[in-house]
DNA sequence: TTGTAGGCGTTATCAT
DNA sequence: ATGATAACGCCTACAA
């Protein structure tokens, strides 16, 4: 046993070969005659050698085999969501064929996990749900040249992305309650920049994140003096309160939530109140996810294929590290009508 | 605008430095003059350098940054699962302090994501409820001198372990449902091995699952007999699917099962048979998550803290990472008596 | 099919 | 406080 750990020289000089030709033995990328490659294996197995050690060979070839995906928020708060599981499953796929492993990255760690995105080795970057604090980890990643995707978010025009059409789709829900005889409607809505803050949404202060500024916009198309309710995560706990909030003085007759476990919550809230959905109160989520537990309600939702969105991710990043430019992607929700909105009853 | 990459040495140059200035200015480690860091900062800004390129860094230094997580199940399944979440949240913060990215790593990627463990850089890898495939990963990680933890799974003595003290904690339980009348009981399991195949438990094949086979035997202590359904993965749909199973012809008084997810299933199981719980049938869980939409039934479980397993695990690869030589952990679950058991009702 | 040569970008060590 | 030098371990033209 020597105190060094074996390289490939070590297995070349072994096996009475270049370690160029040890090398090739293991990369498989030019021929080799039978007899080299057992010699070559014969010796690898004798030092103890398990392979090419990453590190150098990535800063050789370039390729570290990592993508990263940055967080906005804790991975476990993160990943309660259906909506950001289904996402890693479509991303995985289509990571697959490079076989490239996830690396998680987190905006506010605890302590000073700050420099990993700078820090890491890695191929390419996906953001979510980009905010002020990402602009800058943007900027810094691509002088880099490390491809970047955003998933959600705006980065500048020439980051490619991947978006829903928030807009649209919160404002088809929005006709469909205002269909229904309501004019007196209150909003939740996810949280509107870095600091997370819980309260009534100030109109003169900026929304830095684009899905619930889209979403809150689409809304306000329909009723431009709903008032809204930010929260700090998309849960059910964070509806439950918001929902309280907003039943407690004079209520309105439908609300309309960014996001299906908010609307959970507050369909919670409703029968914590006495009040019966949608007899008494309409009530509409976003996402479309089957939230476990809410039978036998089904939530009108805007349904969102986010599978598909990872997968849209995925594919994009494949094309940047294959040298291509792919364009950004609007996926499309769609309306579908559950038994949590009905008919205004005065 | 060069075609090349500007490189730390670049920098230097610009900067009328010499290339071990300009590194220590970004690393920070030695004391550096004021204005000599603010010319190699004037330098790096001109020439667009963001600092120094990780690959290189860890080729040099041997450290990437990196801890691996390895899952046996597909990213979306394993974090559907509450219990999976909550560790990860430990595990951010045992490895803030050393900053250090998660790596995801899968199992049985769809296609052929399998060099993954052994290409990606790495400092570290925690292994997840291990079965046999993943051994070889342990001996592959080892001989690399990677350090190696394993959570609930087993790979040689001398790998540092986070485990839980299933066998007496399902003991417990089990004596607990046969303190209450019941003799009549089946079991519901975890998979067995990587087939993940649904069905029966044949007691001549081996399970390869630790959390598996120790739960099951605590079981087995108490009630020799019970017959065991396994399933593919820890998910109310696939309690569900046990339990109709086991409802269907002579039905037992109590079903065990070896997780929340799955105890959850097999109340739905019951409900649909008409079967009230825990009147005609009594059901008991394990982990003490909060199992939405369940309410009012509160589970009669075996709470386990899995921010706590999560932490220990990355306790033990800092320790490693520093050069100590952590020991195995065992952590307790806490039987939590719930009204999904009752008295056996003739 | 195999070997030679050179460098990927950084940082640790040691000397100045 | 700064600089020269030498690895870190590998890969890929290119030559033989």
């Amino acid at each position: 046993m020597s105190s060094r750990r074996a390289t490939i020289s070590d297995v070349a000089r072994e096996a009475g070969v270049s370690a160029s030709t040890a090398s090739v033995v293991f990369s498989g990328k030019v021929a080799v005659s039978d007899t080299t490659r057992a010699k070559v294996m014969r010796a690898a197995d004798a030092l103890g050698y398990t392979g090419p050690d990453p590190r150098a060979a990535s800063l050789r070839t370039g390729r570290a085999g990592v993508v990263a995906v940055l967080f906005r928020e804790r991975l476990g708060v993160a990943f309660r969501d259906p909506v950001t599981t289904a996402m890693m499953d479509g991303l995985t796929d289509a990571l697959g064929p490079i076989g490239a492993g996830i690396l998680l990255l987190t905006d506010e760690g605890p302590a000073e996990s700050g420099p990993t995105l700078t820090t890491a080795p890695l191929d390419a970057a996906i953001l979510l749900g980009c905010n002020e604090i990402l602009q800058s980890s943007v900027d810094v990643l691509r002088r880099r040249g490390i491809p970047v995707v955003v998933i959600e978010g705006d980065a500048g025009s020439d980051v490619p992305r991947v978006l829903l059409d928030n807009v649209d789709a919160q404002r088809a829900a929005a006709e469909h309650v205002r269909s229904l005889g309501h004019d007196d409607v209150a909003l939740v809505t996810l949280s509107t920049d870095a600091t997370r803050a819980r309260g009534f949404i100030d109109d003169s202060a900026p929304i830095t994140v684009e899905v619930t500024r889209d979403r809150l916009r689409g809304a306000r198309e329909v009723f431009p003096d709903a008032p809204a309710y930010a929260v700090s995560e998309s849960s059910i706990d964070e509806g439950l309160a918001a929902g309280r909030v907003l039943l407690a003085g004079d209520r309105p007759t439908a609300i309309m939530a960014q996001s299906d476990l908010l609307a959970a919550g507050v369909i919670r809230a409703a029968e914590e109140a006495g009040l019966r959905v949608p007899e008494d109160l309409s009530v509409t989520g976003f996402d479309g996810i089957t939230v476990d537990g809410l039978a036998p309600y089904a939530l009108t939702t805007l349904e969102q294929d986010s599978l598909a969105k990872g997968r849209a991710a995925g594919e994009a990043v494949v094309a940047m590290l294959d040298g291509r430019d792919p364009a950004s992607v609007t996926l499309t929700c769609t309306f579908r009508r559950g038994n949590t909105t009905g008919p205004l009853t005065v």
